[in-house]
Formats: C-alpha cells, sequence, structure tokens
DNA sequence: TCACCCATGTTAACGGTGATAACATTAAAG
DNA sequence: CTTTAATGTTATCACCGTTAACATGGGTGA
C-alpha cells in the first residue's frame, strides 16, 4: 500500500502494515494471519515489519485497536439518530453489537482472543470499557426516565445486558445458537432478554 | 503414562496420548500446546502420534470429547441434590456452568476455540446440544409447574438462558467482568438474569 | 513351531513460521 | 559533504506440524 518509489524507507509501514493485516484479516475472514503474507502484501520483506512491532503479538494488537474504533463506530452510527433513555436506544445498541460480530466475524473473534500479552491487555481493556460506558450511560438514563423510585442498580444492569449480548454473540459466532434453536433470532432473543431485566413489557 | 515395557507397541497410545494432552493443558493452563510435548509426555517420538491421529487437531478433538464429558460431570453433580423444576434447580445449573468456566479455565477455552475443522464440528455441536437439553427440560418443567398458563417459550428461554451464562463466563474468562463492574459477582448476575428472564420475584 | 505381515513404533527430513543477526541504503543533521 | 541513525535487505536459527523411509515385534496361518 502506498509505498514511495524508493524500495527502502517506505514512509509509513507501520500504518500500512496494520491496514494490511487487518485487509488480509477481513479476506480471508481469519485472523490466522504470517507476518510474511503481511508483509508480501505491503511489498516488503518480513523482518522489516520487525522494526515497528516488537512481534506478532503487537501488530494484532494494533489490529485489535482498529477492531474497537470499528465497533464504536457501528454503536454510535446506531445511537445517532435516536432518542437517548428509550428501549429502541437499548435495542440499537444491542443490535449494533450483535451486526458487528456477523459483519466483521473475524474481527470480532480478534478482539476476544485470549492472547497471552498482559500489557496489552490493559489498554484493551480501557478499549473495551470504553464501549461499556456507552451502554452503562443509555441504561442510567432509561431507568432514571422510567424506574425513578426503582432499587435497579444501573452497573448491574448494564453488566448483565453486556453478558448477555456477549453471549448470543458468541454463540452464535460458533454456529451454536443454531444448533440450540434452529429458528433462533439472535435480535429478538436479545430485546426479550432487555425488556425482562429491565422489567418492562413493552 | 502406563507404557508397557517394550520401546515399540505401548499399547495404549491414542488414550494415553489424550490423557497426556489434557493433562499438559492443565497444567500449563493453555491448550496451545504441541505434538512433541504430548509425545514427550508419553515417553514416544512425535511422529508416533500421527498413527492414531489425522493431525494435531484430531488430538485437540478428543481432549475436547472430555472437555465435554467434565461440563456434563459438573452440570449432573450439580442437579444430583435438588429438585428438579425448582429455581434452585436452574440456578445450580447455571452455577456449575459457571463453575466449570472457572475452576478449568483452559478446558472451557478449548472447548469453544474457534477451530476451523468443519467435521468435528459436528459431533461438537451435538456434545454441547446434551448439555443444553438439560437447561432446556429443567425449564421447561419449571414453567409447566410455575407458570401453567404461560405463554414462555421454553425453548427459546432456554437459549436465552444459555446464551446470559455463556456471557457472564466468557466475559469473565477474558478479565473484563472485573473491568466493567469490579464488584461484579457471576453467580448473583446469573441468578438476577433467571428471575428476570422467568419473570418471578424470589 | 515358525515364517510372514502389518500395526505401530523409530529416525531423518521438509516446508513454513516467528524471530534475530549481520549487512545495506538513504534521508536528514551538522 | 560527511556522518549517522532509521529502516530496509538477505541469511539464518530454532521450533512446529507433518511426511517419508525404515525398524520392530506381536499375532496369525502354514
Amino acid at each position: 500500500m502506498n509505498q514511495s518509489i524508493s524500495p527502502y524507507h517506505h514512509g509509513d509501514l507501520r500504518n500500512c502494515a496494520i491496514i494490511a493485516a487487518a485487509e488480509l484479516i477481513e479476506s480471508i475472514g481469519s485472523y490466522d494471519i504470517t507476518i510474511a503474507q503481511v508483509a508480501k502484501r505491503v511489498g516488503v520483506s518480513a523482518p522489516a515489519l520487525y522494526r515497528h512491532f516488537t512481534d506478532k503479538n503487537a501488530l494484532l494488537t494494533a489490529v485489535r485497536e482498529l477492531t474497537h474504533i470499528g465497533i464504536m463506530d457501528y454503536i454510535t452510527e446506531a445511537q445517532s439518530n435516536i432518542e437517548h433513555g428509550t428501549i429502541a436506544h437499548l435495542d440499537a445498541l444491542g443490535s449494533a453489537y450483535l451486526s458487528y460480530a456477523v459483519d466483521k466475524k473475524a474481527f470480532f473473534g480478534l478482539m476476544w482472543e485470549d492472547h497471552g500479552d498482559t500489557e496489552s491487555r490493559r489498554a484493551e481493556a480501557r478499549a473495551k470499557r470504553t464501549g461499556f460506558q456507552v451502554l452503562h450511560e443509555a441504561i442510567d438514563l432509561y431507568l432514571r426516565r422510567h424506574k425513578p423510585g426503582s432499587v435497579s442498580d444501573s452497573l448491574k444492569t448494564a453488566t448483565l445486558m453486556w453478558s448477555t449480548a456477549h453471549g448470543i454473540a458468541t454463540l452464535r459466532h460458533n454456529r451454536m445458537l443454531d444448533a440450540f434453536d434452529e429458528d433462533a433470532d439472535a435480535d429478538a432473543l436479545l430485546r426479550t432478554a432487555t425488556r425482562a431485566i429491565l422489567r418492562c413489557g413493552d
């Protein structure tokens, strides 16, 4: 991608490698990629990448950042034209999460990959927490509007709703939702859960 | 394990290799193991394993069978001394699932690994479905006892409950439950969800 | 009983992978 | 214009999954 005329001094190898890795992952539908594959795609030798990433996981960590941005795009897009603090708002957030898991299957798998790097996990936890905050605030707003006297803890409620959405998403990711119920509708399931957890009938 | 006197003709290499792989996975806390490691543990050369497994994934698939047996043990143990069709029964099933995910962290990861083998996935889906059936029947019994006139679909309800349990388990597996709510109690969360989904107050 | 055969073990080797070392090039600083 | 540091190259390593070629010996039929 976008390499300058000279064979040396690519100019933007780090970013291009990240993008190339992401494209590669998307194109093969799996994050089981190779340093050599990425290098070839950028038009550079494999060891060149080690000037910009300490190891393979560092490159994948950079791609994981992209996935967090990507899912946040889904989430912010979903709530852009909707009145906040409504049930429809919560539905939209959940639906966005489920959509990302389907549309960007490989990225969704990558962002929840059980990698060993303790260091990068901190940054990833922070990124995911910002996504969670959106849900938390939406639920908090909903509860204060519709259940003012309720004892419901918005943090617990948000954690539970995220867990449910995540469970549905991962189960479908593993092709098990169909295995359990061949007519399963992930969105409908999540909407049911949302209403049950909020204890409302609509 | 249990090898005979002769260096040749081990006698039970296939089973020993599976057990060795499982032990190895448990001891290092990760299913990122090596054929050579397993072979060494059994006291055999690496290629010997290929007489009994077509490839590495076939060995891991055999271990995955063990994980399915293992989680079924947790589940059947949990409901052995409990009255079926009660809320306590459902709590026990959920708790068993969450316990397995914590106690056998690496196995839980392995059994939900996103591997490419389409063939073995069928058998795994069947194994997981038998676990799901236990939950489904428990919920069906509960609904018929406590909500006789209800329109609740026990299959949808079971799918939703499994999804929630699975979401809580995997989120905690990825150390994200604490990140969202540092005081999160997985069992309490699931009990809350159970009661909400069943729309009951106790 | 014994010779043969084949299941099942061995060592050797191959291609691919992540990673490092040693060397090459060039943009930029002085 | 020279020097230098950043950043590219090729050569190489250890390890991994896997296959090939060979070795062993228990079980079976003559």
